[in-house]
DNA sequence: TTAAATATGCTAAAATTTTCGCATCTCAGT
DNA sequence: ACTGAGATGCGAAAATTTTAGCATATTTAA
């Protein structure tokens, strides 16, 4: 499936589905409590029902409530939505990209030690002959 | 500024501030040919005027046509919106991002070095005792 | 088992976004 | 200076998004 990102979802859309995949899953309740300039409960279970027309979303009852879970799953959106960013902000390069990650945030040592580890797993991995 | 992808754009506005940041700057025509199912040139000047007035735009006069620019630096655009897609789909982890960049993407073994070089640089520069 | 609390289903109005057309201006070449 | 090509300014209709209210169902606790 398309990035939800780049799709035609509109701006509240795409907060929920942000909120969602933060959370991996959510209740209307979640949404609710996690979306900018809340809307009504009302508005909240609109947009769902929307999102899974379009099959963005599922649901299922949990006791109660629904809970709502995307259907493409998150590594994946994830790619996705990486592969945007790196396209719009970095040249398309990995390495600007990366290089923003470790320089803007504090990384600490140890952390950097794990990407240096995980450099070195994919040199081992990546190229076959 | 607030991150442009969270701020209250609609889905038009961002599409078209994406390739604003893409390309450094772009005439109405740039942004027509770039945009995903291109309305009209009307159109366009419409959301870009819209984009002006809101304050993410500002447009200089190049010969006989109007070149927009946006006026968040593209490198600090860049930070917020990766600081979003870390938090939104790798749990606000750096590692996890920069493993999903390494690993979708074909990188090759020279580019691996250079990341290598990256984190070894930003360790020397980094904790400061 | 009844009632209060909490959910959902559905419908429709309000607000915003998206779109385009027409009038006017500017540039380039004749 | 004149004219055709191509840009902009403005305004307003069409379409979509956003919102909320009311009716109904389900759950939980007394």
């Amino acid at each position: 499936m398309e990035d939800y990102r780049t799709a035609k979802l509109s701006r509240r859309e795409r907060q929920i589905m942000d909120i969602i995949y933060q959370h991996g899953q959510a209740s209307v309740a979640d949404v609710l409590e996690n979306l900018p300039d809340a809307p009504s409960y009302s508005t909240v279970r609109a947009l769902l029902r929307i999102l899974e027309e379009k099959g963005h979303l599922t649901h299922q009852k949990d006791g109660p409530r629904y809970i709502y879970r995307p259907t493409q799953p998150r590594h994946q959106a994830g790619q996705s939505a990486l592969k945007q960013i790196v396209q719009t902000f970095f040249d398309k390069s990995i390495e600007k990209t990366v290089a923003a990650l470790v320089t803007d945030e504090e990384v600490s040592d140890e952390e950097l030690n794990r990407l240096s580890q995980l450099i070195e797993q994919a040199k081992k991995g990546g190229p076959p002959p």
